[in-house]
DNA sequence: GGTAAAAAGTGGGTTAAAGTGGGTCAATGT
DNA sequence: ACATTGACCCACTTTAACCCACTTTTTACC
């Protein structure tokens, strides 16, 4: 399970390091192979191990395609979806074209999210969260689940 | 069972030392695994032993990721908490974006809070004492157990 | 109640590791 | 053939994990 904020830097050359604190987690889960693709509500990308992406695009393509809200997640996310591979110093290039989805410049924010990462940029998680936060936690329809749940 | 205020200092380098009392429970029931995440609603911390933030994390992570009610607690739930280890001498370094999130500075205080505790920068904390303590008993409506409960 | 001893709390220095920047070269495509 | 891009490598900077030492508080015993 993934977790935690992570501020880190992108470089000049597109560049971002993976926060040591997951690497053992990565090679073991997927060998450093991962896929990295857009999230279709928000302007971040989503990263996975490649064996969870894999069941993901599984789903995915077993959608009818002749489903218009099907074809177009199929075309949003498979057609985003790029393989990585982390470098000797556990970084990897993120595509020029998911970092102008994401409109990132040089500070970005690393997410963890369970079975996978969210990568934003800084500005637009700030502008995000301050956006949940003022949202209390009763407006909005919450699962049942999630109304009976103590934390 | 958390119990109990504690005034605790942060020092310069964004450490806290968990109270001495606390210590050998938190190593029977979670070998000073901690995990520490933000509060939705009010600017505190929330400190869990890792078991006990498992169960939790496990029923926020199952919830169904196109709500964008589950997605919100997702994001500032998981999406902030933080594996924390005590060092040699009982202490544990607070990671900058949440000390920032709770507006900490050097006075802290730690609250019991059953089986988790509540971090707050002691203004924060005063402040807000003060203001429930300004609020009645009465006022706001209260659960049906609430209403019969003997104190 | 006072003193000594132990434990807890606090501060800070050192060092290893992580993060970051950038140069070079090979591959690719124009 | 040249230009562009990404993979690989190396070096510098920053951070945090670890360790040690000092101060303060608590506990125990006289």
């Amino acid at each position: 399970m993934f977790r935690g904020v992570n501020k880190i830097n992108l470089d000049a050359k597109g560049r971002m390091a993976l926060p040591a604190r997951y690497r053992d987690q990565i090679a073991d889960c997927c060998e450093n192979q991962l896929v990295v693709t857009i999230d279709t509500e928000t302007r971040c990308l989503l990263l996975y191990p490649l064996p969870e992406w894999e069941t993901i695009e599984k789903k995915i393509e077993s959608l009818p395609s002749f489903n218009p809200a099907a074809r177009r997640i199929q075309r949003l996310l498979i057609g985003h979806a790029t393989d990585l591979e982390l470098d000797a110093s556990g970084r990897f290039l993120l595509p020029q074209p998911l970092r102008e989805y994401a409109q990132m410049d040089k500070k970005l924010v690393l997410l963890g999210q369970g079975r996978k990462f969210e990568i934003w940029s800084e500005d637009q998680w700030l502008e995000a969260r301050d956006q949940y936060l003022a949202e209390t936690d009763e407006s909005g329809a919450l699962p049942d689940d999630l109304q009976t749940l103590s934390l």
